[in-house]
RNA sequence: GUGGGUAUAGCUCAGCUGGUUAGAGCGCUGCACUGUGGCUGCAGAGGCCGAGGGUUCGAAUCCCUUUACCCACCCCA
């Protein structure tokens, strides 16, 4: 454990079930989310600065005190991607994807960078799947999007009973700048009754106050003024046929009016998918919602958009704390030895040949004996050994081992791949 | 950015109030079984006890510094 040349703090690599984790999970995302008609999209891991100030919003912590940011050789700022809506905005602007009001449906998956202190469910780099559907701003896309997270939670192995899925709605321009000014002056009429920072978010995110976890300023809060009171009509309406869809499809939910997402791109429908177990103080697996003012914010048209994300080392440990496990995978239906070093010729190219008729098969390249060849064909968990042998090599035929029943057979290399019904 | 904890073999960890060649289990390699895996028995390899400094006749053990990791605050996925 020298510390010489460790990964950079808050990194990790991904070995073992992590890696296989990750590869499951971006499998499943992929066929999932490919049902729905979404195809994958992949942007760069660092963008212009800006991008991420006027997208993100310059008051929130991720760009405000969690952007890696560096200049380059040729003077430009740029920032490792805290997240990926911007980027996949701004590819579509450029691209011209959503022109004459089409739409666009694109899913992602990779590595967000923030500069925080690790714990448990928190890294600096840590990966995101994530889904964006662009250019749609009907009830029924938020309602797909929500139950598609969903579907690929309860895809992937997690208990649905052990999710919890919360929904609410920020409003939009017409609503929203109205109950802000509400909560601000909340807050400012009980502020000696509130902490520090509640009172420091009165000028700048009213909202997130919504979020503090201290008691005592929850318990004032229980008593603010709720935007589920106060939306306009059109978004009141908008969020009625979201859970109405929800509840149709079967998929449960939670109203959560203080569920407020610290970006502030988000509009009206906001949800985020929280465990209890295995995530430390984290709970939240994935979160997303409607950003409907992004497009503009970035010097496209206006055009509605709307997506989430999820994290993959957290989804990782909820899915462990439900017992699932990512067992080592390999593939190997026969292992190839010999009793003599005469015939390593002879079984290196069994093996390759039975390789490219898509036969998964190990053969020995470290010289070792017999009795260690068997060894690691019973690690591998191969299905049958093939041995080259004197006895029956003089009759040109090689023996076959069917690993669980102890059978053998002979026949020759050639018929090796018939023998074992591959 | 602010706290608390931990650091000994590839992995999980013992090592009491300082005492001589630093241990166990698992894993790995070999042998018993020279042409047949799992089980068993035996043997072996693998450690500058995170790093640097100090106290001491003597430090994995005590003190200081440092680094890394973990956990929590905060924030978010």
């Amino acid at each position: 454990m020298a510390d010489k040349y460790t990964a950079p703090k808050g990194t990790t690599d991904l070995i073992g079930a992590q890696a296989r984790g990750w590869e499951f999970l971006t499998t499943t995302a992929r066929e999932v989310f490919s049902h729905y008609g979404y195809e994958p999209l992949y942007t760069p891991i660092f963008e212009h600065t800006e991008l991420f100030t006027r997208g993100i919003g310059e008051a929130t912590d991720v760009v405000g005190k969690e952007m890696y940011t560096f200049e380059d050789k040729g003077g430009r700022s740029l920032t490792l991607r805290p997240e990926n809506t911007a980027s996949v905005v701004r590819a579509a602007i450029n691209a011209n994807i959503t022109a004459n009001g089409q739409a666009a449906k694109l899913y992602y998956a990779g590595p967000m960078f923030r500069y925080e202190r690790p714990q448990k469910g928190r890294q600096r780099q840590f990966y995101q799947i994530g889904a964006e559907a662009l250019g749609l701003n009907s009830p029924e896309a938020d309602a797909e999007m929500i139950i598609m997270l969903w579907h690929f939670f309860c895809q992937a192995g997690i208990p649905a009973d052990s999710m919890r899925l919360l929904v609410n709605s920020m409003g939009d321009g017409a609503c929203r700048p109205a109950y802000r000014d509400k909560v601000a002056a909340f807050i400012k009429e009980h502020g000696d009754e509130l902490c520090e920072e509640c009172n420091a978010r009165a000028n700048t995110n009213p909202l997130r106050a919504f979020d503090c976890k201290n008691p005592s300023c929850r318990e004032v809060f229980a008593s603010a003024p709720l935007l589920k009171d106060e939306l306009c009509d059109e978004c009141a309406e908008h969020h009625a046929r979201v859970l109405s869809l929800l509840e149709a499809a079967g998929v449960p939910y939670v109203e959560d009016p203080t569920l407020v997402r610290g970006l502030d791109y988000y509009t009206r429908t906001v949800f985020e998918v929280q465990v209890d177990n295995g995530l430390g103080s984290q709970n939240a697996i994935g979160g997303g919602g409607r950003y409907d003012g992004l497009f503009e914010s970035l010097g496209g048209k206006p055009t509605s958009g709307l997506g989430f994300a999820l994290g993959f080392e957290r989804t990782l440990l909820a899915l462990e704390a439900s017992g699932v496990t990512f067992e080592d995978g390999s593939s190997i239906d026969v292992y190839v030895a010999v009793a003599d070093d005469l015939y390593r010729d002879e079984a290196f190219k069994l093996a390759t040949e039975l390789r490219r008729n898509d036969v998964g098969a190990l053969v020995d390249v470290a010289g070792k004996s017999l009795k260690a060849q068997f060894k690691q064909a019973d690690h591998a968990s191969a299905r049958y050994t093939v041995i080259f042998a004197p006895d029956e090599y003089a009759q040109g035929k090689v023996v076959v081992r069917n690993m669980a029943t102890k059978e053998e057979r002979l026949v020759a290399p050639s018929e090796v791949q018939e023998a074992i019904g591959a």
